[in-house]
Formats: structure tokens, sequence, C-alpha cells
DNA sequence: ATGAAAGCGCTAACAC
DNA sequence: GTGTTAGCGCTTTCAT
């Protein structure tokens, strides 16, 4: 006897109604779970309901409650370790509280950033939760705000937005892991990060429009002043956007006249690519080259000598910053907030002191 | 003078059509892009709308068109490299059809995959594609295709359910890599897999409810038939879940009385878990132990030996899997089909013939 | 080519 | 407690 064949057109709560003869109020009370009704009526609405599958339309609830249920969130690069986790820690604690996580990839191009964010908000999501491809470009996001989209930013801050953000401590966590090559005997410290621009030396931090990275290479910085025999920034490349330009800015560091014993890496692609390139031009780390990477990814742990690495509790990082939108959604009026996440430093075996010492 | 004031009503088709003094109708077929109108009153129209700062409520379309572009893809993992490749490749090709995408994570519970899938049918998702933990159940799918919603099953088949299907070649998979290692020497071979079920031997792979992981099996055992000293079957262990729970499986495996000389890992994770155990227990990769993993994973290439994979294209699986949902979206008319993607060996260090050769 | 009016399925006032 | 009635913002006949 099976269901009760296929019901091309979908039931609604008025095909339950007439089913349990009450109003479509009535019914539309039980189902929607609001009101109140008397048991008798509501055992015979679930019947009803039950026995003719009904399944609630989202898309007519959200559309008179205001409300879709919906959480977007905008990320850099979901295939990233880095973004697929936080992302994780963001789908917890919406499922834990009733919301949903729609997700879209800017891969970190400030215009899908721009049509993803409009879209979301096209399709009413209650809030939004964004990677920043650029903070100096925010448009995008005061549309957001203007039209009533409480929005969280995440690893990275724009402070003339006036919004939530959760970060990490990326200027401190920058400074540990100098010091430590500092202390360890490094002299010259190279820095690889992946921003899209060339892969030239460092003129001024300010024009880099990604804060993490900027924070980061700041701190870099700031950890050298007085150490360094030359200009660190010399030593700051940009561009390690993929294997082979990867490749090349190494290949530059290791040509200069004095060529840097230890080596930082933005983020755990980029450390996974410099170690490829360490890799095929037979360094071996920590020998020949100590290294550090930000993330505490997969690889790090299973490479011969594993990676000493500034670790990012990215889950936790995610999940506060789900948290901190779903309460500005419960309505708590909360003044805004720059959440800043301790960082710390995994010693692995990839820093070693560099072998020609020093004068 | 900025942007006239913040709307928190939002503006709406009638807005627009009272300020360019036309009629809704007529507003709605150029704000929606249908239908006909006069250049002359397109233009009054769009000035409105901009000057309003007009956005569709996607919401409200959705309802009364009866489509969201919205695809649901329900996962495994997100955080699992494998998961996160294959939903971008359905992401790419679901934006360029002008589809959305919303993904739900299972954690490979089936109750988990029931409620997403139910959530996303709610949510009038235009079509699905799901990872289903179990093959053996399967009313939750067809509820949705019983409600009219295209399905694609990825990475796993459910044949009764006579639905399309994107899967790799599983069982020639094993086949090659299992027969690569008997080339090798290889006549204890271990098989490692995480199904949440105790880590015993192997008694009958039908007990196996993951249609991927039981043909992996089942070509694993295929390749070795009169091949093997003994039941290949005994070398099959479930339950590499975790770190932990891996570390025992690995310990058990290597107290047998005859130890397996090499193992085959049946996805990513596992494989990276298996490693690191070996790692602790001081084995060396090939010299110790040989190994094979499924999927050509990030750190499959950075340890000392690097891993010989059975490459899986999983971002082409995505975009299968995608393109035939979306054709069918499109009214195609298609018959049923399982798409078989082919995998490949890649053959680098970590398999070596065993030492004590066997006789 | 444009307008008027009727819904889509649901919730939310407001009566009874 | 339960029923009645209005919409939500859009698309879509059906006239004009």
């Amino acid at each position: 006897m099976e269901n009760t064949a296929a019901p091309k057109r979908p039931v609604t709560v008025a095909d339950v109604a007439r089913a349990a003869k009450v109003s479509k109020a009535t019914a539309a009370r039980v189902l929607g779970g609001y009101g109140v009704v008397s048991d008798k009526i509501r055992a015979q609405v679930m019947a009803a309901a039950t026995a003719l599958g009904y399944r609630p339309n989202e898309l007519a609830r959200s559309m008179t409650t205001g409300k879709s249920g919906i959480i977007g969130v905008v990320v850099g690069d979901i295939e990233n370790a880095f973004f697929s986790l936080a992302v994780r820690g963001i789908s917890d604690v919406a499922r834990m509280a009733g919301f949903n996580v729609i997700i879209a990839n800017s891969g970190e191009e400030l215009e899908a950033e721009k049509s993803a964010v409009d879209l979301l908000i096209g399709k009413r999501v209650d809030g939004l939760i964004v990677t920043p491809a650029r903070c100096d470009r925010m448009e995008h996001l005061q549309d957001a705000l203007r039209v009533g989209v409480p929005l969280v930013l995440f690893d990275r801050t724009i402070p003339e937005l006036g919004v939530d953000a959760v970060t990490g401590d990326d200027r401190d966590a920058a400074i540990s892991a100098t010091r430590y090559l500092l202390e360890e005997g490094h002299r010259r410290i190279g820095y690889i990060s992946a921003m899209d621009i060339d892969g030239a030396p460092l003129v001024d931090s300010r024009q880099i429009s990604n804060s993490a990275v900027r924070e980061r290479i700041e701190g870099f910085l700031a950890a050298q002043t007085g150490a360094a025999p030359t200009d660190p920034r010399h030593y700051v490349r940009l561009g390690a956007t993929n294997q082979q330009r990867t490749d090349d800015v190494v290949k530059r560091l290791l040509a200069e006249e004095h060529p840097p014993t230890a080596l930082v890496t933005s983020d755990s692609l980029v450390g996974l690519r410099v170690f490829r390139s360490l890799q095929s031009l037979g360094l071996s780390i920590p020998r020949d080259m100590s290294m550090i990477s930000f993330l505490d990814a997969d690889w790090t742990t299973v490479t011969a000598a594993p990676i000493t690495v500034v670790d990012q509790p990215v889950y936790q990082m995610g999940k506060k910053a789900g948290e901190r939108l779903i309460s500005r959604l419960n309505g708590k009026d909360l003044p805004i907030e720059r959440t800043i996440v301790k960082t710390s430093l995994i010693r692995r075996g990839s820093v070693a002191s560099p072998s020609p010492a020093e004068p």
C-alpha cells in the first residue's frame, strides 16, 4: 500500500487543515510550533500532516517572518584548510543555534566577493561572516550594513567599517616566531606571503591591503628592529600564489648576495609551496634552511623534520565569529568588538642555528 | 550628500514603480528582466531603482517561481580535502550556470544526513547532490525523489535508488594498487579503512554499507585471489576513525604472527593517520613497511619518502556531478547513469620489495 | 507596450 | 483555544 502516490503539487498547511477539519490558522499553529492548541487538535493535525506527507515551505516561512535562518559566509578559498576548518566552526555553532550556513567562495577577488555579498543579501540571509579580500574596499560591506544585515569580519579587520571582527594575534605571533629565529642566531630572515602582487622586496607595509598579512609583516619587521644587519624589509617577498611563482620567489631570495638562513611563511599553503621549492632545490630542513609556517596544518607533522608552526586555533576562531554573529541576530545589542584569538608557537624540528655563524 | 539615509524597510518593486511613475507590473518586468518594455520606460525604472537602491528579494522571487536557484550539497565532512575539492568542483559549474550552492555536513552519520536533506528540501533547493553515508538506507533520498527534487549521488552509489551517481573506479583502482604491491613481492598486505565499526578482521564485505569502501575492499581481495598464502580478508581492518583508534589498528595488525609487509589505506585521512602510527612506532617507509594511499593529498608529497597514491580526479568528479544535476534541472531528460571516473596510480617512493623475501 | 488583479504558502493580528 | 483576515514581494495571467 506504500505512501499514497507522488504528490506533484506539494502539500500545504491548507491541505492539512482541510484533512484535519480545522482552520488554516490552527493547522499552521501546530505545524509551525507557535501559539496554543489543544492536545486533541494537535494530534489530529499531526496525523493529517504525516498522512499527507506535509513538509513546510521554508521559503514562504522566511518570506513572512523576514528571517531566513541562513547565515552567509564568504571565504577566500574553501579548499584552503584554514577556511574549511573555520567554516566547520561556524557551521557547528550555527547548527546548534538553529541556523544554516551558505558558503560562497571569493577566490580572494574583490569582484567575486562583492557579487557573493550581493547575492547573499538578495537571498535574505540573516547575517554575514566575511573574510574581506581587501581591507581598503568596503562599499559592498557598507551596503550590507545599510540594509540592516549584521556582519562579522573573519581573519581580517577593517576598523573604519565599525563592525565586529575575529582575528588571530597576527602581529604578536609574527613577533614570537621572528624572535625565536633571532634567538637561534638567525640574522637574515625571509618572509614569504601569497598576496597577488609582484615578488619584489617590500617598500611600505601599508601598501598591503590584507590586514592579517600586513600585521604579520609588521610584527616580523618590528621584532628585528636593531637586530638585523640590513633592512629586514629586503627579505619580505609577496606573490607566492602558486608553486611556480613560489619557486621563483624562493630562488630569487636565495640568489641574494646574503641569502636568508631562515624563512617564515604566511600561511600553510605558502608554507607547503616553499617546502617543496626548498625540496626541489635539494635543500634540507633545518640543516640548510630553517623555517616556520603559520597554521598547524596536516602536512607539517609528517615531513622528515616536522615543521615548527604558529598554531592558530582556527576552529575556535570560526566558532567565535559564529557566536558573535548569532548573539547579534538574537537581538543582543553588543558594542563593536575586535576579538583577538591568541596563537602559540609549536616548536618542532624545522629550526636550527644557522651553519656559518654570524658576526 | 551620500546615499539617501538608511532604508530600514527594504525597497520593493512597488516603491520603484511609484518613483518611476509606472505600474508595479512594468517595474517588475524591467527589474526581473522578463516580458517586454519600451527602452524609455526601462531607463526610467532603472534610474528610479538605482536611486532608491533597490535589491530584489530573492525569497519572494523563488516563492512565486518555485525555483530557488540553489543546489544543496550534503557531504560527509567538509574538513576532508576530498570533499572540499569536490565541493569546489560543484560550486564552479554551479556558479557558471547561475546556481548557488548550500553545503551541509553529515559527519557520515545517517541521522544528520537525513535532517540535512529534509532541511534542504524545505528550503526548496532545486536539486541535491549527496554523499550517502550508508548505501542501505535511502528512505530520505526516496523522499526527495518523491517531492520531485532531482538527486545525484556522489562518490558512492545506491543502485536500487535509480538515480545518477558519479564515483571513482574504486574496484579497479584497488586492484591496480594491490597488483602493484604483489608485483613488488608483497604477499601479506593490509587494508585499513575508517568505517565506524570494530577493528576486527573482515568477515563478509557485503556488511560494508559504504559502496566506495566496499568496492575498494572487493578489488583488494579479488586482486589477491590465488596470490596470497592466507585469506586476505584477515588483513582488512576497519575502524581507523581517529588517531588513537588508528594506532590500535596498526599495532594489532603488526602484532600478528605474520604481519603484513605493505599497507593500503582507504583515503587520505586514514593514510595520514596510518603514516603517523608507523612513524611513532619508529618504522621507516618504505624500508620497514610499504604503503599506498587513496587520494593524492597535500601531505603525500612532502614526506621523507613521498607516498605512492591512487590519484582520484576529485575536482573533475565534483564538476561531473554538478553538470549532471544541472542538465536535469534544465529539463534534459537523460537516462539514469552511473558515471565512473578513472583513477591512476602515481608511483612515488613509498613502495619497496619486502625485506625478508617470501617463499 | 502597459496596467490591474490574483495568487504563491505561510505567519500574525485580531476577533470570537 | 480556534477561526478570520491580511498581507510579505514577487511573478503572472488577463485585459486594455
